[in-house]
DNA sequence: TTCACATACACTGTATACAGAATACAAAGC
DNA sequence: GCTTTGTATTCTGTATACAGTGTATGTGAA
């Protein structure tokens, strides 16, 4: 049976429109989102906004201020690198799992994936990278059968990936290293070897803290 | 200097309110949340209380069905299980860390948690105990520098203490049984042992499983 | 000029009104 | 008797109206 799609409801599609230009940054930290006035900016009454805009406080990307205008949330390094630890914690434990599910087709994903991400990076296609790198790490949260888990990795990685617009300017070079450490990690799923699995995240991990160090320093 | 309370918000009164209500059983799994009826029992209007509901929906606690009332979450064996995997990674993770901060003023709250524990367990009074043992474990994370971290424990432990009042009925054996555990923690942390407080907390995590498993089996 | 104070404005929190969808029920047809 | 279809009712999704509070602006006195 064939199903029709319902329409996405008005607060549904703010709250992924704000979602979207928050994490992109064209919505700036520490913007207000006045209600009336964002509301007919996008075309929609006030209630389904704020719904939106609640939304998005419990993903810790808008703080709502009593009375006053939300704004949109800043993050401070030590924020960031919080966030990264967790996400440490929860990534490795995951593919740690992971390995023991690897099916062919698990692994065919993963490499499709890997070569649009190299592609991306090739043509310095920064948006498309960014996606596809949070895709890659979505589709090894995905293979968990534990829902939980799944969902605090996503909700992390969510905010991790805001911190990352930082490299925006050095983004080629970071786009490379992760890629190649994306290959490493699949490699091992291939083998079947847990260990070298989740060394190789282990290893990504705090790669990826290191370059966010390194060009955060710079500004 | 003295604070000043500001006064709840409606929804915030009304969140609090449900919530209490669903995690102590009040408000039974499946059961529906019409919106106008229920805003009328609580003397509020249906602005405030979508806005309860909705928060309510993101911690997990009820589930929103677009064009349908919201219905308050019901939850498997496997949810459950799932969940306490996940808040063993995290509470086993978060005493190793917490171990190196150890101060004599937090082994005494800790201990003074304990004495109201054994006290409650004595005294039968279960919702009393069910109420610091949520407390012990909060103040464990809360000792924690990472804020993300602290936010996680606190949510995932919601969700846990919920599927813990299956074992309602034949709570005293549990509670003395959790209590002592939760006294073995403080132990090894007084000692500033980290490896012993790491598997105190692991042993923990899995007897709560245990006799979780136990007492479902049995209705 | 500067401060005190009053007034106007702007914005959120909350209530209510309205439209469309889902459901329940009853009547009609097989 | 059972199914089906039309209708009434109920509920959510959304828009709008209203009230209260905080903030900014402007005016008058020191």
């Amino acid at each position: 049976m064939r199903k029709i799609k319902k329409p996405e409801s008005l607060a549904d599609q703010a709250y992924n429109l704000i979602r979207k230009d928050i994490l992109t940054g064209t919505l700036a930290p520490n913007e207000e989102l006045r209600e009336e006035k964002f509301a007919m900016e996008l075309g929609i009454s006030r209630t389904p906004l704020r719904e939106a805009i609640r939304r998005l406080a419990t993903d810790g990307l808008v703080v709502l201020q009593t009375g006053k205008p939300a704004i949109v949330s800043s993050f401070t390094k030590e924020d960031a690198l919080h966030q990264m630890e967790v996400r440490k914690l929860l990534e490795t434990y995951n593919i740690e799992q992971v390995a023991s599910f690897v099916t062919p087709i698990f692994i065919n994903t993963l490499k499709d994936n890997l070569k649009l991400q190299k592609r991306a990076a090739d043509k310095n296609d920064f948006h498309e990278f960014i996606d596809l790198d949070r895709e890659f790490h979505l589709i090894l949260a995905n293979q968990n059968p534990n829902k939980k888990l799944r969902e605090m990795i996503h909700t992390i990685n969510t905010g991790v990936n805001r911190a990352f617009l930082i490299l925006a300017n050095t983004y080629p070079i970071s786009a490379m290293e992760a890629s190649g450490e994306h290959g490493s990690i699949v490699t091992a799923l291939e083998e079947k070897d847990e260990v070298a699995a989740t060394n190789a995240m282990l290893e990504h991990m705090d790669n990826i803290e290191r370059r966010f160090l390194h060009y955060y320093k710079r500004g």
